[in-house]
DNA sequence: CCAATAATAGACTAAAGAGTCCGAAATCTG
DNA sequence: CAGATTTCGGACTCTTTAGTCTATTATTGG
């Protein structure tokens, strides 16, 4: 709705990575398996967020990624910034090309708002404060499959 | 980012209509003509619309499609949920299976509060009252192409 | 240096979304 | 009834997104 899947999966490691409370690297394929993430998928996510500043990454053994700053420098608007873009924030609800606060479409107040709140979301908080949420049980990412049977 | 593009199409069509204050029917050709939408899938989206008891439509010549029902009537919901369903508002934003009030995600209770708006933005108004927007001049449909050169 | 490990890069496949085409079926006009 | 018009339905192509596979490069440890 909001994110493509890509998007979701990199906002997903990210916070993990940062209530992970991890000292060095960890690898992408424990980070895929954790997450239950398409390894291979995964890993072409993580390279365009260490592109973008947002992971460090290292080879070989004992290698893998980290966040490259204090999850405190770090906003969700950044990852989504780096991996779906911010386009989608620019276009009209309806598609017309034409629409702006001139020419405005029907829907066009009403979803700017809306799309300043969704921004709000995505910045207002960093990750070290969204990791303290999940780290005191307040919210959390688990994706656990109901145990077969 | 919101809606797919049969979604957008479906609503400008259908505002489209609202405002247009025409007797009978409309061909569906004109309607793809006048909003810019590729003729062949906008039938299909006219089709989902007519299926759904939001348009009635007519075969043969002076036939085409026309609301089913008074503008004031329909709400932009009803044709969001016509096309593309209301499936996505459903969904977690991060795409985390077990995501609601019991187990939220740490972006599910911001996110919530805007689903809500968008539900009310799609809802709050019939067709009616946006093709008075419309009709005043205070909003546009309009779709030109700057002019070749 | 050698072997194992792990990210990186790019080609490839699969599935979904967007858009096109064609052959009905229905309806109006003459 | 004949022919033109228009929706309806399905099959089809094209593009984008999602996901997989393979080879390469860098790093570590022995």
């Amino acid at each position: 709705m909001l994110f493509s899947k890509a998007g979701e999966y990199g906002l997903q490691v990210v916070l993990h990575l940062a209530a992970g409370q991890h000292d060095g690297f960890v690898t992408v394929r424990e980070l895929a398996d954790r997450c239950d993430i398409p390894f291979h998928f995964l890993s072409k996510i993580c390279g365009r967020l260490a592109q973008a500043g947002i992971l460090h990454s290292s080879k070989g053994p004992a290698g893998g990624v980290c966040l490259a700053r204090p999850a405190t420098g770090i906003t969700l608007l950044e990852v989504v910034q780096a991996i779906d873009g911010l386009d989608g924030f620019d276009r009209c609800v309806l598609g017309l090309e034409p629409c702006d606060d001139g020419l405005p479409c029907p829907m066009h107040d009403h979803w700017h708002r809306l799309k300043e709140g969704v921004l709000e979301m995505l910045s207002g908080r960093n990750l070290g404060e969204l990791a303290d949420d999940l780290l005191s049980g307040n919210t959390t990412l688990n994706k656990e499959k109901t145990p077969a049977g």
